[in-house]
DNA sequence: CCATATACCTGGCAGC
DNA sequence: TGCTGCCAGGTATATG
């Protein structure tokens, strides 16, 4: 479910309730994909300075350390004064004085992990790897070419590896390299700086719009807030095999890479 | 270092 | 119906 917009759909939508919160306790259901890392009771009393995004992690910042939260596919947050009775999806329960900040994740991709800082060696194994932000002014075209260069595999798959620049899952690689006429095969260190600048530019726009468009709800995306995505993300290719491609009608292709689905116009975009 | 495959887990759906 | 097989928005890790 959670790309980069849903991510920080998610974020927006409880930060500012959430901030200077204390928390009460913290109850965890089933395993996650990673442990916590400490004692839940430990976190007792620590308070919640304010939550940032890196990447698709959401990282509230505590007194003490931070907690690094991933939705994983299928995972959402709802931050709510109370919650129900948990069902059998419901795997945390963070409550504070401020309210409970629910996860629910049926497949339990997801986790919630406490490091002592962003730079220990516990937030670094997951964040260290990570590529420039896309939105915000540091993701640099220049800087993008370059990096890209160096990479002998196909551009969608860059684009997913998250090691150049975060946020872009398989939708909105799909979804980008359309509106940038790139076929999702070509080998990035092929790319013409001209088609790299649009790529770029593709990648912030189609991003920039979902946020915008508060996360699209092409399968169930629900803020924290409750609601599901404002509107309906028109998708140019994405899920669309077999249908008309909306700029030139030709038939929607989809391919298998690197065990995802790939889709694509073979007119529109260019190996 | 790089590129690719694998694993994790559950639910929904198409097809029989 | 009920079963089977396949697919799903991510990413650390193992392997070559």
């Amino acid at each position: 479910m959670p790309e980069l917009p849903e991510v920080e759909v998610t974020r927006r939508s409880f930060a500012d309730r959430i901030a200077s919160a204390h928390i009460l306790s913290l109850y965890l259901g089933k395993p996650l994909r990673w442990p916590l890392g400490v004692p839940a009771a430990s976190l007792v009393g620590r308070q919640i300075w304010g939550v940032r995004r890196r990447g698709k992690y959401l990282l509230l910042d505590l007194d003490q350390g931070l907690l690094l939260v991933h939705l994983g596919m299928s995972g959402s947050l709802n931050f709510a004064p109370e919650q129900p009775e948990a069902g059998p999806h419901d795997h945390m329960d963070l409550v504070t004085d401020r309210g409970v900040l629910r996860l629910h994740d049926p497949r339990r991709f997801g986790a919630v992990v406490w490091a002592p800082s962003e730079d220990s060696a516990q937030a670094q194994k997951l964040l260290g790897r990570l590529g420039v932000e896309p939105l915000g002014g540091q993701f640099d075209v220049t800087a993008f070419a370059r990096a890209l260069k160096k990479r002998q595999s196909a551009i969608k798959q860059i684009l997913l590896a998250g090691g150049e620049v975060v946020g872009v899952g398989n939708i909105y690689a799909s979804e980008a390299l359309f509106m940038a006429g790139i076929r999702p095969t070509t080998k990035a260190s092929r790319l013409t700086q001209p088609r790299v600048a649009r790529l770029h530019a593709a990648i912030i726009q189609v991003l920039n719009r979902a946020v915008e468009q508060g996360g699209s709800s092409l399968k169930d995306f629900v803020s924290a807030e409750g609601r599901t995505g404002y509107f309906q993300l028109e998708a140019a290719v994405y899920g669309r095999a077999g249908e008309p491609c909306r700029v030139c009608t030709t038939s929607i292709k989809s391919m298998l890479q690197g065990q995802r689905t790939t889709f694509y116009c073979p007119t529109c975009q260019k190996p």
